[in-house]
DNA sequence: TTTTTATAGTTGCATAACTAACCAAAAGAG
DNA sequence: CTCTTTTGGTTAGTTATGCAACTATAAAAA
């Protein structure tokens, strides 16, 4: 039973910004063997999934802007996880390559995010877990 | 019905960030009006439900951490919306109340929000909108 | 009472995110 | 074929966030 109620807590942007918070501290820790942040360790992970993939799709699999996305490779490309090649097609676009060392950690930090993806769903439970992801993907697709 | 499947699908931090993300552009449209962004707006919607709270209690409150706390107060009385007042009881205390200017929007802080909030649950519906937000506290709690 | 530990606030440093504005290249319109 | 519009990438500037470390005060232990 819950009976203090608080200023925020029916608020949805606030709670899933709190939870997105707390989550990234979790994903934090599991990346941190590999020095990546989380946002750059997803980055690197879709870069592994589709080698040659262009700029602007993996900002668009992350669900960030381009400019963020220009940044987070700038971070890679300095560990020397990537590497940026201009098309022959269009002059535009950057088709984005994964680097051996890049290549060496793959299943690693696959892993490494299963591990917590286990965890919380020993805590949550699988149905509840699946289902909290399942209805935060449908507001997102509600609100594209 | 979904066929075509995403690499992050499953992923309860990716979707929850991005989900957080969409929605700080909301609440930022929101907020606009007055000159503050969500993390402001919301401090000092919580400095204008407790005048005279603590700076620490305003950091749980927020689910932030302290060093955030400090600097998202800095910016509210850079607007001239807050004031920080050391208690007498305590000399590492430091209370913080709402300028005038602060309360003259108040109410208007409140009713944006709560615009944004009626259009979300108009698109996902009432039930299921309060479904979600329990489903994510409910995450929140567990991780506590 | 003196010393140690804990707590609140701040500062320094690093990362991530967005919008706006810009450049270069491609595509479309006339 | 030229001019306009669109598109992809980058840069500049702003805000938010956390951890680590520091200061000052209070509380606890000795």
């Amino acid at each position: 039973m819950r009976y203090s109620t608080q200023m925020f807590d029916h608020c949805m942007y606030f709670n899933t910004a709190a939870l997105a918070r707390r989550l990234e501290r979790e994903w934090a820790l599991a990346f941190k063997p590999f020095g990546l942040a989380p946002p750059q360790a997803f980055m690197l992970r879709a870069i592994l999934e589709a080698p040659g993939a262009l700029q602007f799709e993996l900002a668009q699999t992350l669900a960030i802007s381009r400019p963020t996305a220009t940044r987070a490779l700038d971070g890679l490309a300095a560990k020397k996880m990537i590497l940026r090649q201009p098309t022959d097609q269009d002059g535009r676009h950057m088709a984005i390559y994964p680097t051996a060392d890049a290549v060496a950690i793959a299943s690693g930090l696959n892993e490494a995010s299963a591990v917590v993806t286990r965890r919380l769903k020993k805590l949550l439970g699988d149905t509840s877990f699946a289902g909290v992801v399942q209805q935060i993907r449908g507001v997102r697709s509600a609100l594209k």
